[in-house]
DNA sequence: TCCCGAGCTTGAGCCGGATCAATCCCGGCT
DNA sequence: AGCCGGGATTGATCCGGCTCAAGCTCGGGA
């Protein structure tokens, strides 16, 4: 399941990791291949995870299997912190990715000491709360159109903007982070490229071009 | 718009605001009125706040009116904790409320401090969080019958399972809370009847009773 | 006591997004 | 170069929840 690719210990110089629990602090890094669950909804917590490049997407399940995808995670980007000794989704890496891991018990134990990361951890949190709130305005009120380009702003604006966004997920994924199905995320993708707002980039489907992000914005309700 | 009915500070000697700043820290007792506003979106975060009495719901407004409530918050529910400069929804009194206010300031200050209320802040952070995401995945996924069923539960459970469950809030309040109108609440509270596993109690229809509560949960996926 | 208005229920018809079903496209393999 | 398979697009039809509309219920006030 996992490959360790680094066994031995090495400090943190940068990140948010290092933050929440001081320089000193020692993680080791992970490689999970395509697909591999990174950890499971219901098991117990025992890292936290930042990613160095790559990609993540966390969810839960209905019995029947009907998805709901909260977030992706890329390159940067912390997840897999549990307050409560349960893990409250699963995650798995979309593409091929690297990860930096923090034991949790270290991070506990750096609140419990009132270290300096404790800021940080509650600064964490909070912007997940934030996002999770502003999602819950998608799914519960949006249009698909609405969603599929508040989709694409989110992304360009986490990608910095780039020229040609590549799109780690599938079309699966993503109406699975949406609330819809996979068919009408690619018709609302075609509507906004016939529309002139975006371009399909050559060769692959999950290159995209943003022509027009004055007019996206203005789509996003 | 305030109503101030105690201007002398008082100490705290139960509940989660008292934890979090600690014994010594002090708060006043507000009164808001039916309808009215505690806080706009976008408003500098002021107080952080702890209900006596009554009920609150929080909100986001998308452009053209259209709704999306986050949370119910009841007697002894803390909400309005911002970590940022700025209110991230709006919150109103959906009867009329008491509150104890403490300032955001105090909050701060204590966790800069390392304050023992630390912990609890970010328990209260990430129990937040976890009801955001079980409700991202009722908005994207779940069918209406399950989502009416769901909130009914949860209501159930919060009010510690009473015999007669008494709804502070109204058909369009549960409607925006679900991501439904209001007609189709009400369809499926009449489903829910029909089948026998509720009562409508008496004479208000915001006075229910869970008859089979069994059944509920097998309907809420 | 009666009336009024807000909130709720119920009905009829419609529509946006889901479902079912072909292709199509591209990458990877031989 | 040709083949194969998974992902994406597009089309046709369906249906769950929305919209529009009428009528009911209950609480409050004159």
């Amino acid at each position: 399941m996992l490959v360790r690719i680094n066994t031995a210990p090495r400090m943190s110089i940068d990140g948010h990791l290092a933050a929440l629990a001081g320089e000193g602090m020692c993680y080791s890094e992970f490689r999970y291949r395509r697909g591999l669950e990174i950890f499971g909804e219901g098991e117990e917590p025992e890292y936290v995870y930042q990613i160095v490049s790559g990609a993540v997407r966390t969810y839960k399940l209905l019995p029947d299997g009907r998805r709901q995808i909260n977030a992706f995670h890329l390159a940067g980007d912390m997840f897999g912190f549990e307050n409560e000794a349960i893990h409250r989704f699963t995650a798995e890496a979309i593409v091929e990715t690297h990860a930096h891991l923090m034991r949790r018990s270290s991070i506990l134990e750096a609140v419990r000491n009132g270290g300096a990361g404790t800021k940080d951890l509650i600064k964490f949190v909070t912007q997940n709360l934030a996002h999770a709130e502003s999602h819950m305005l998608l799914l519960g009120r949006k249009t698909s159109l609405e969603r599929v380009t508040a989709f694409l702003l989110e992304m360009d604006e986490r990608l910095h903007h780039p020229d040609v966004m590549i799109l780690p997920m599938s079309r699966r994924d993503i109406a699975d982070y949406l609330g819809l199905t996979l068919e009408t995320v690619s018709r609302a993708l075609s509507i906004l490229r016939d529309e002139g707002l975006l371009r399909f980039d050559g060769n692959t489907q999950r290159r995209l071009e943003l022509v027009d992000r004055d007019a996206l914005a203005k789509i996003d309700a």
